[in-house]
RNA sequence: GGUCCCAUAGCUCAGCUGGAUAGAGCAACAGAUUUCUAAUCUGUAGGUCAUAGGUUCGAAUCCUAUUGGGAUCACCA
């Protein structure tokens, strides 16, 4: 629409012998109560032209419609200038834009751009907190690539530390050599069976000791059991063979189940960092902070950076044995991962409760001068709670994701069958389907929402698959392939139709915005903003659907503009739910 | 106590850098199928945008304070 600016800029030169740029004037989608598809807001104009905002936008209106022939007429409303667009306009965007190969396409905009997400514990099985971050950073990754970003997706796994060893010591202590294989479990979930029963037992051992008179945080310290796993992770430290082997073996286990639900998730990474690798890192930017004087020692050896100027605390970098804290391996982790790939910028995917973590590590990171410090970013999500509260993962209160998954399929499958629209489908292919809706439900619902909002999930009220929902997009889908499947449309020129019904004007319109609202969602890193325009367009084409009869209009030529748009639209939605992670069948 | 995030219809949420009479979906009610998929469409009803001030021609949006909810401020990760 920048030829409206263009010339509206023009108008008011003319008009009022002003030079604006065009920053200041201020364009917006007409709101479907009045006419027109594009408005102008003239009340700031109204400063130097001297006259009432009914008047100006009379004026300015006139002028356009004047000068440019894609301007049909307009009408003024409270200082509203609503432009109507000709019909022509509308269809050679068709046409020229919307219609080619090329459409919402980027090309590569020479940034490249990390994605971390995912950075899952390797001592128990992923939950639905895991999903929310897994969904929303595939997509962001997705999205970004669709702008025109090179992309590098990573996972940062935490396979190291106390937690570890508890599944570990659990496993050795209660395990009788347990395997996937001999149990037939899922290795993650084998895995987390062990860490849930270290918490069992060491509890017991807590209660024991306070019956013997010990304090609450007494018998937590003095527990044998946690005595033991911390002795654990020093042997790990240490590089104990025994413990190396079970703690590999162990972890593989875990990896393995990780694959499958990745897989079923349809998410995947280019790049995977261990943990186990990185957490000795940080040293040495240590050194060049004492250096630089950004970090300061203290009596007790142990060195802090302080932040009070900018409002925060003073905070530890490194321990008085000389031992890395969690921020010492962000800090060598960040400029690892920078040496490798050289990125403009770098997405952190990390819930919330981890908002002051990373407002710290970029401010250190900055005062170390570092230049790429200025392109990190915390993608901060909200928690992910149930009725009965926050899910804990040592007392067994968490939605499990693969049992989540397995449920949407199932509802899927329910409610596929009750239509019973798919009988014809083979075993695997009608699988195939409930996979489709029951993760498009899942993940509709969990990206539509803006991220920092946290969100109720109540596991007894299941995921809706009407009204604003995935399957409602994939619906919408899958009646398009249909009406094109029956009428053998491949592809044909150009529209040629000279006047639009409303509800096809419509449809153009919308289409027409998909471009800017990849690159909107890619600044803001947002999939929500991709999912709320999709529902628009979604209802849009089913209206028009309603409307107007495709196979049956009234001519030919109508007949295929009409098969045009309905292409148009499902291209648009399957590139655009593409972006979600999510699938769109042909038929459902 | 300090800092950060959130608060919009009964419920779940949109509302972009300030713009028109605050919009959807669900649930409720009333309708639409001899015609391309009714997981759809049309309509009715539902609001002191947490509260109070301020800035502005104009505030759900920006500023300040208050209330409610959450997080965080570990020599845990």
């Amino acid at each position: 629409m920048d030829f409206i600016i263009e010339a509206a800029l023009k108008a008011i030169k003319h008009l009022y012998q002003i030079e604006l740029t065009a920053a200041d004037i201020s364009l917006q989608e007409t709101r479907k109560e009045f006419e027109g598809q594009v408005t102008m807001v003239t009340f700031p104009f109204t400063k130097f032209s001297k006259k009432s905002p009914e008047q100006t936008g009379n004026e300015i209106g006139a002028y356009l419609q004047n000068e440019l022939e894609e301007v049909a007429g307009f009408n003024v409303i409270k200082g509203f200038l609503n432009i109507s667009l000709t019909d022509g306009f509308w269809l050679n965007k068709l046409d020229t834009e919307i219609l080619p190969d090329d459409f919402a396409v980027f090309k590569p905009n020479g940034k490249k751009v990390m994605v971390e997400y995912s950075s899952p514990n390797t001592n128990k099985p992923l939950h639905l907190g895991h999903i929310r971050n897994n969904l929303l950073g595939f997509s962001v990754a997705e999205i970004l690539a669709g702008a025109g970003y090179e992309v590098i997706k990573t996972n940062l796994v935490n396979d190291r530390g106390i937690h570890i060893c508890k599944s570990m010591l659990a496993w050795q202590k209660f395990g009788n050599g347990e395997t996937p294989e001999s149990s037939g479990l899922k290795g993650d979930h084998l895995v987390g069976k062990y860490y849930v029963l270290f918490d069992k037992e060491y509890k017991k051992q807590i209660d024991e000791l306070k019956q013997l008179g010990q304090t609450e945080e007494e018998a937590k310290k003095n527990a044998p059991l946690i005595k033991e796993a911390q002795e654990m992770l020093q042997q790990w430290e240490a590089g104990d063979k025994e413990v190396i082997n079970l703690w590999k073996t162990m972890n593989s286990w875990v990896y393995a189940g990780f694959a499958d639900t990745y897989k079923n998730l349809g998410v995947s990474f280019d790049k995977f960092y261990y943990e186990s690798n990185t957490y000795i890192l940080g040293k040495d930017i240590i050194d060049e902070g004492l250096k630089k004087g950004v970090f300061f020692r203290k009596p007790d050896n142990s060195v802090w950076i302080d932040l009070t100027d900018e409002g925060l605390d003073e905070k530890l970098v490194l321990r008085s044995d000389g031992t890395s804290v969690y921020m010492t391996q962000d800090l060598g982790t960040a400029q690892l991962k920078y040496n490798d790939f050289q990125m403009d910028s770098s997405i952190y995917v990390v819930g919330n409760e981890q908002d002051y973590h990373f407002k710290v590590l970029f401010l250190i990171l900055q005062k170390l001068g570092k230049t790429w410090a200025k392109g990190l970013f915390h993608l901060s999500y909200g928690m992910v709670d149930l009725p009965s509260g926050k899910m804990k993962s040592r007392e067994g209160t968490v939605v499990d994701a693969d049992d989540l998954m397995a449920e949407m399929e199932q509802t899927a499958k329910l409610q596929t069958e009750a239509m019973g629209k798919v009988e014809d489908f083979g075993t695997d292919e009608k699988q195939q389907l409930y996979h489709i809706i029951g993760m498009g439900a899942l993940k509709y619902f969990l990206l539509k929402v803006d991220p920092k909002k946290r969100l109720l999930f109540d596991p007894n009220e299941s995921v809706d698959f009407q009204g604003h929902t995935g399957p409602f997009i994939q619906y919408t889908h899958a009646r398009i392939r249909s009406v094109l499947n029956k009428a053998g449309y491949n592809n044909a020129g150009k529209a040629g139709i000279q006047i639009l019904a409303d509800v096809e004007r419509d449809l153009i319109v919308s289409l027409s915005q998909f471009p800017e609202i990849i690159q909107v969602a890619a600044a803001g890193f947002s999939p929500a903003i991709i999912a709320n325009y999709l529902f628009e367009l979604a209802k849009t084409y089913n209206k028009f659907y309603h409307e107007k009869s495709i196979l049956q209009a009234e001519d030919e030529v109508l007949k295929q503009f009409r098969l045009q748009l309905s292409a148009a639209s499902g291209k648009v939605i399957k590139k655009g739910m593409g972006l979600l992670g999510i699938e769109v069948p042909e038929r459902m």
